[in-house]
DNA sequence: CTTCCTAAATAGGTATGACAAATTTCAATT
DNA sequence: AATTGAAATTTGTCATACCTATTTAGGAAG
């Protein structure tokens, strides 16, 4: 038997419990980003003086975390928080909520959101709105669906708060959308450009209250937003009820 | 180099994620019930004809996932489904939220939460909470802990709503405490009565404003709560750093 | 007969080395 | 510059050895 140079483990926990926290906290804290690629094996084997098995059932527990995923011959890469399991995920598989309920949870978080995003957005994460705010107004132009736009600029006033939980819980609402970008059934072209024309004004209200660093603003004109979106779901789903299956 | 007296694995997918199906199957299909005890490591090299590594590092899977838990010189045991992946575990795992951010989040969807309450609440809702009131108020008498009382109340609100989303939410951050109810660092005793009967009176003012169906009263003395509550923790936070580490 | 203690057996945790398979990189050739 | 093949790198699996923790079994004492 070779001379063990490695120091045996002592205290609590296991050697592959602690590489496995010390590797998700380097993900998690930005360390390594998405797509990019943890050192090799026998890298990890050296930068924590452990063996080659505790690596590797370490990050067994990450790849079926879905932290990462693991290419052999290439190496282990950190996948995109999308693809992780997100509390959305779980729950759209234990029940799909009605629109209306997850409308009723998301209004509180996105009006605080709307206010925190004006206390402490970066001047990046300004832009990143704006920017949103215009890739909005360009899909109105160019007669495109806003839905995915329309999110952009949600999960962008989300990051600004700089509190990771609120683009997570927005996230867990993923696959639901704000009603305002849902087709409308039967739409006068005029009537739809003009409905189009005032999501685009509300979203203008908010996105300039964030500028301003006004959180009171950005929390009122999101309300008002939002509530305007729930009325003319409402009715959307009170025309759509009047129409014969 | 001995002789394989087992056939390298040919075909999709490695060996390791074929055992942890298999395992994964054979648990959720109650063939292992929890609590039970797993064959040995050995045992399951035998059954599936692989190495001892396979199963090392497929039973390292289970255990990050949640479904089973391993003590050495015992064996592998199934656990509990209520120990298992919930969307709390999973988030606290990818990143540890600090307990500052998880309120921020939590306020607005517990002041919506009231107020839907005071608006929906069945007189068997106003009852359940009622009798979570009750429970608080026997812990504080008799000195143990309101944790579990004060969550229970806090889940009693949001299922009054009527819309599970809300429960949902409170879930999902089911191991993150309303800092009300952590323990003091060094408290005095009187101080501590005095602090948890205040506890109780803002407790109180929610609870009689949900059970009159007064919502604005139930937001405001939620809000105020809250706000309460973080001002304290904060200031708890702020004594605990000025104790020498 | 019951209880306690100790040794052995069982079972998981870690380290090491070897080889197979997949991917990437590099050098040579066209 | 593009292509091809070999070498290097990296992960997947197997085997062996030893350490640590728990359980079991047997013997001795009360």
């Amino acid at each position: 038997m070779t001379v063990q140079t490695k120091v045996r483990q002592k205290g609590p926990g296991s050697l592959v419990s602690k590489v496995g926290a010390s590797l998700r906290h380097a993900i998690s804290s930005g360390q390594y980003s998405p797509g990019q690629k943890l050192p090799s094996e026998v890298e990890l084997t050296e930068t924590h003086k452990v063996s080659r098995t505790v690596i590797r059932e370490a990050v067994a527990a990450l790849k079926s975390d879905g932290i990462v995923e693991v290419r052999q011959g290439a190496g282990i890469f950190v996948l995109d928080p999308a693809f992780q399991m997100t509390p959305a995920r779980i729950v759209d598989k234990a029940r799909v909520s009605s629109d209306l309920e997850v409308l009723e949870v998301r209004a509180p978080l996105e009006i605080e959101a709307a206010g925190l995003a004006a206390a402490r957005r970066s001047p990046a994460q300004e832009e990143a709105i704006f920017e949103c705010h215009r890739q909005v107004l360009r899909c109105i132009e160019e007669n495109e669906s806003i839905r995915e736009a329309d999110l952009a600029l949600h999960v962008a006033i989300a990051e600004a708060t700089n509190n990771p939980l609120f683009r997570q819980h927005l996230e867990f609402h993923g696959t639901a959308v704000i009603p305002q970008s849902r087709p409308l059934p039967d739409p006068d072209f005029a009537e739809q450009t003009a409905y189009r024309r005032l999501i685009h004004k509300e979203h203008e209200a908010i996105v300039m209250a964030i500028s301003d660093r006004d959180e009171e603003a950005a929390r009122n004109a999101m309300r008002d937003h939002l509530r305007g979106s729930q009325a003319r779901y409402r009715e959307l789903l009170r025309n759509s009820r009047a129409i014969p299956g």
